[in-house]
DNA sequence: GTCTATACACTGATAGAC
DNA sequence: GTCTATCAGTGTATAGAC
C-alpha cells in the first residue's frame, strides 16, 4: 500500500476538508493553497481550476461514503438489523454529510459534472436499502404493503435531514431522535 | 394593509431570495442591492452590515414558514390526516427549504444570532407534531409505542432530507417517494 | 513541478456630499 | 435617506522564470 504524499494528493485531500466545512461557495483557491502547503503553480499545474479540483475531491468523498454504506448494509444481520446498523453507524452528525450538504451548494447544483458523483452515491445506497427491504417482505420481517424504493428513500432522507434538525439545533439529539422514531416504525412485531 | 415599498423591506426581500438561491455565504451585498435597486448607502442606513440585513431576512423567512406549517398542522381531520397534511403541502421541491438549508451555511451555524430563527423554527414545527401525534395516540389511531418527540423528529427529517435527495438528483421524484414512504409507516391499520 | 509576479473583478465596508 | 468616491483585502486565474 502506497501511502502516496504528492502534492496532488495534498491539494485534493485540503478540498475534500474544505468542502465538508465551508461547502464549494465557500471554498477559495487561496484558503486550499494555505491548509494544503501547496504553492499557487503547483494547483494549476495539476489541476485546471477549482471546478477541476472540486470534482476530484468530491469522486474520492463520494466513493468514500459509498464504500462506508456497502460495508455496513451488506453486514451479518437480518434486513431490520441491517438497516438499523446504517442508521445507528457512528457519524459525526454535527459536521453533516459530506456528500449531501453538496446539494445545497448553487454553484455544485448547476453544474452536472459536479453533481453527478453526489446523485450516484445517494442513488446507489437507496438501490441498497430497497434491496434490503424487498428481501424482509420476502422473509416476513417487513408488511407486504410496504414499497421497497419508498422506504430507502425514508431512509436516507431521515440520515440527511437528521444532520439538518442536528446542526440547527447545536446538538445530534434530534439527528438521533429521527432515527429511533424511523426504527419504531420500521420494527417487526 | 399597508403594501410597503419601502427601500427597507425591498432590500430584505431581496436579501431572502438570495439567501433561498444561494446561502449567506453565497450572497453578497453587491447582489442584493443590484436585485432591490438600492444603492450602496441606503443599505448602510438601514443596516449595519450583511449579517444585520440577513438576520432581518431570515427572521422574516422563518416567522413566514413558521405560520405556513401552523396553519397546515391546525387544519381540520385526524391527527394522521394532519401530519399527512404537512407532508403532501405543496412545496417548491428543488428549491429546498429556505429556513432548513441556512444549517449548511458555515457561517450562519457560527452565529449565534444567525441560527436563533433557524432553531426557533424547526423546533416550534417539531413540538406542534410531537403534541399531535400524542393526540393521534389517546385516540388509538398510533401504537402506543410510539414517541411523539421522536416521530415528529423523522417526519421534519424526512422532509428535510427529501429536499436533499430531490436537488442531488435533479427532480421531485425521491423527496415524494420518501414522504409516501413515511405515510406508510404511519398509517393506521 | 514549483515558484514569484502580475492582473482584474469582486467583497464588504467607510466617508462625506447632497 | 440616498448618492458617489474610495479602500484594503480576497477570489480566481495567467505568465514566465527556475
Amino acid at each position: 500500500m502506497s501511502t502516496s504524499e504528492s502534492t496532488s494528493d495534498r491539494l485534493i485531500e485540503s478540498t475534500r476538508e474544505l468542502l465538508w466545512e465551508r461547502g464549494y461557495v465557500g471554498t477559495s483557491p487561496k484558503a486550499i493553497l494555505e491548509r494544503s502547503g501547496a504553492g499557487q503553480g503547483s494547483m494549476y499545474h495539476h489541476f485546471k481550476g477549482k471546478p477541476d479540483l472540486a470534482l476530484a475531491a468530491i469522486r474520492r468523498t463520494a466513493e468514500e461514503l459509498r464504500a462506508t454504506a456497502e460495508g455496513v448494509l451488506g453486514g451479518p444481520g437480518t434486513p431490520y438489523e441491517r438497516i438499523e446498523a446504517y442508521l445507528l453507524r457512528d457519524r459525526d452528525v454535527l459536521r453533516g454529510c459530506p456528500v449531501g450538504r453538496l446539494t445545497m451548494d448553487p454553484d455544485v447544483i448547476a453544474s452536472d459534472k459536479l453533481r453527478a458523483p453526489v446523485d450516484d452515491t445517494l442513488d446507489a445506497i437507496r438501490e441498497l436499502i430497497a434491496g434490503i427491504v424487498e428481501e424482509g417482505k420476502e422473509q416476513g420481517q417487513f408488511a407486504p404493503s410496504l414499497d421497497g424504493e419508498e422506504i430507502a428513500a425514508t431512509v436516507l432522507a431521515t440520515v440527511q435531514g437528521g444532520y439538518v434538525l442536528a446542526r440547527a439545533s447545536g446538538s445530534p439529539a434530534a439527528f438521533d431522535a429521527g432515527v429511533r422514531g424511523l426504527l419504531s416504525l420500521l420494527a417487526p412485531r
